[in-house]
DNA sequence: GAACTTATGTTATATTATTCCATCTGACCA
DNA sequence: TGGTCAGATGGAATAATATAACATAAGTTC
């Protein structure tokens, strides 16, 4: 292994969740785009694992401190951060993870841990172009990639 | 484009179906399954499309001809032929393909057309091994790939 | 045919997501 | 300064997907 894609488990969390606001905040003043209390407010319950985390997690979070709150607030705040590349969902768990490179666009790998359930991101273009290649071989014309991969992290590999 | 991983508009789909069945006729002998007819009618369902089909599309079909009918009895049988490499489940779609090459293991790509919405199999083993040893570079070891790419097939962009 | 395993029937409920309409807020402009 | 409009939120209802739990039946095996 040369380059971990997982945090280690003693990393500076607050420092991911502050990245993530300062990340958002700056696209979004740059876009034009307004990161209201509650899109922000999404993006940061994201933020606070870097498991995926369900709709009616969040929901149950937002009731807590903001009294109403229903299924459509979640789904259009998290509509808006996935629209703008701040989150992406994992289709595989029906679930929402905070993206780490929010800046440009990219066609990324997740790699999912079924013991700790944590996500890291892989954003390797090399596997990237390579999928499209082939697909466009097979006379296809590929326009979004999801592609997750279920397995063991170092981590939980040394423990198990 | 040298090698079309979707079927024609004009071929033969009695044909698909046929293989399908004899392939899970075949795989069930030798694996000692039991190829019930719960089973084998889902499986046929599945079949009638190239496209994703949902389990309540599944289970409204059944109650046509069978009566009685619950969700478990579809997600049951469909378990099953999940489990024997008979169906694939599409993830970002939480629906269900027939799998085109039964016989062996396989991390598949899916190809799918958001337009016609037909997907097709792409079973490339550069593709898995890249993204398996991508992933051991950073650490994580794979067991399971799901790999969607949706775009646009040949049939579609040409009439386009 | 008794004991056991596997499959199915059935009811209820959990989980994930959207539709629809009303209301509010902020930006822009006359 | 207030009218207008687009975009954002509130909130009820419902749709779509999936599982839990327990009872019954059907097929092995001995």
């Amino acid at each position: 292994m040369e380059n971990p894609a997982f945090p280690s488990r003693e990393h500076d969390h607050a420092q991911c969740i502050e990245n993530a606001l300062n990340a958002a905040e700056r696209i979004c003043r740059e876009g034009n785009l307004r990161l209201t209390g509650i899109r922000k407010r999404v993006l940061e319950i994201v933020w606070e694992r870097h498991a995926p985390t369900g709709a009616y997690h969040i929901l149950d979070r937002l009731r807590k401190e903001h009294g109403a709150a229903a299924p459509p607030t979640v789904y259009r705040a998290l509509n808006f951060l996935l629209a703008h590349g701040l989150v992406h969902k994992i289709e595989s768990f029906n679930a929402f993870v905070g993206c780490r490179k929010p800046d440009r666009a990219h066609a990324a790998q997740f790699l999912i841990c079924t013991t700790c359930r944590r996500v890291a991101e892989l954003d390797d273009p090399e596997v990237a172009t390579l999928v499209s290649s082939k697909a466009a071989h097979a006379g296809f014309d590929v326009s979004r990639q999801t592609i997750e991969l279920q397995g063991s992290c170092n981590d939980c590999a040394c423990r198990g």
